[in-house]
DNA sequence: TATGCAGTTATCATAGTTGATAACTTCGAG
DNA sequence: CTCGAAGTTATCAACTATGATAACTGCATA
């Protein structure tokens, strides 16, 4: 379980509001992780059976999964994923919300 | 106006239905420059422009925009440039198509 | 024609992601 | 308790995206 990391992150990531802007820009990754986790869980699959499909090693998915926020995976990377749990991937763009609320 | 390349590589890469499958992997990327520049275009911005928000060449921002396809983007690269022209980004899991219809 | 703007392409060095191996921690089953 | 499955972390090499500079094309316009 990676709730409580997670959870600690935010946490502690939210604590200083001064931080709040950098968080903004670290949450999209988080977001992407947790997404990847679910996916492979509903799709029953281990990392390692996935590591098997996209020919590499386990360890490197679970660096992929949970990252140390200060590595951004390549989006061929995370098309590959996505292709090894059954779906295809697309970037969504939303109206940036303002710095100062 | 780069509208007459992007129509050349669709027709070239859908010409054989042996490569099919390779647009379908080929196929996100395009998508993603495409939307890219339409929001820069949008919001009435120059490449050079974007480059000096992201303290960058605009040499630089045209090789993202219209990558070779055998280059692959960085996440933080695509949030960043989205930031540059006001955006947020999401990536979306949609259910694969099947490889034979 | 000539000048400037916008974008492209080539190139090299640098930075950073990924590949690969190994050792480690949890945790549940036996 | 022991064992194996699942996942994590560290490390280094190999690969590749990005930064930076420069030269180029096409186009509008004066």
């Amino acid at each position: 379980m990676n709730r409580s990391t997670l959870t600690d992150f935010k946490k502690k990531a939210l604590s200083k509001a001064a931080v709040n802007k950098e968080y903004q820009s670290l949450a999209p990754a988080y977001a992407l992780r947790k997404k990847l986790i679910a996916l492979r869980q509903k799709a029953g699959l281990t990392q390692e059976q996935i590591a098997d499909v996209l020919h590499t090693q386990k360890s490197n998915i679970s660096r992929l999964e949970n990252a140390n926020s200060v590595n951004s995976p390549k989006l061929s990377t995370i098309e590959q994923y996505a292709d090894a749990v059954g779906y295809d991937i697309e970037i969504k763009f939303t109206p940036k919300k303002a710095h100062n609320e």
